[in-house]
DNA sequence: TATAATATGTGCAGATTGCACATAGATGTA
DNA sequence: TACATCTATGTGCAATCTGCACATATTATA
């Protein structure tokens, strides 16, 4: 059913994770207050959280960090030094830490909701399928 | 961050599910695997999966038992007794089955990613803060 | 010189969601 | 009777998120 290539691989694939609204967003936060990066690295940090396989698309990261620094999340200045084209590295705020906090709140509200849906699966399924109904 | 009201109530307030991409398609299937029933009847059922203080929108209730049904997964059947407008009577099929087998595969999958995430952050955070990188 | 890797970004279309609104039968009440 | 309310199903629309395609520029390598 769900239509985005993304979702199925096609034709009930590999399950695959970033079924979580935003979550690229408290993945990048964790990563920056871990350590200062750019974007670029930061999309390979992702891979730590489930972006391995099916990696996000460059243009979530740069946008997603872009409007966190509008939001005041974070903080950015152009890094020079070092081969290759200019970096912006990104600097999590003290505003970015405690969103960061609140993302983390709701992701165990989420994950408390999702335990709940597969324990009453199981449980169903348990008390005897077999007769429909 | 987050624009739409439901995702923080207004202004960081109460932690709220439905951060799971059609959570509510897995619900409605499970809801119907163990009885058929109606879409209003549905709604109610909703609540215990987490959407009690925070329910779902009927149109998306109604929409998604729509699309199910055109992509073979239910049958629906007017139920005009009782009192009443006529209601709707919603039936999962054997493809619906497999299709709910393929979302709680995939949300075990969700689920190991969120436990990923927030070990990680645990941990970072029990390594000493306070100093900032 | 051409190609690849690094690095950042924009434009656009498809999908999901929530809010507002429409419709209609049945029941209770002033 | 008139009305409000509860039950029950649905549509229209705008905001949001995502992924794909594409643009641009610097440095390293064949």
């Amino acid at each position: 059913m769900p239509r985005g290539r993304r979702w199925r691989g096609g034709r009930g694939e590999v399950p695959c994770p970033r079924h979580v609204y935003r979550f690229v967003e408290p993945c990048l936060l964790l990563l920056l207050h871990r350590n200062q990066t750019h974007g670029y690295d930061l999309m390979d940090g992702l891979k730590e959280f489930g972006f391995a396989e099916t990696p996000v698309d460059s243009s979530v990261v740069y946008r997603t960090l872009r409007a966190m620094e509008a939001a005041g999340l974070v903080t950015s200045t152009w890094d020079t030094t070092g081969s290759g084209p200019p970096r912006r590295v990104y600097r999590i705020t003290a505003e970015g830490d405690r969103y960061l906090a609140w993302w983390v709140a709701d992701l165990r509200e989420t994950d408390r909701v999702l335990h709940g849906f597969l324990r009453a699966y199981d449980e169903h399924i348990r008390e005897g399928v077999g007769e429909y109904h």
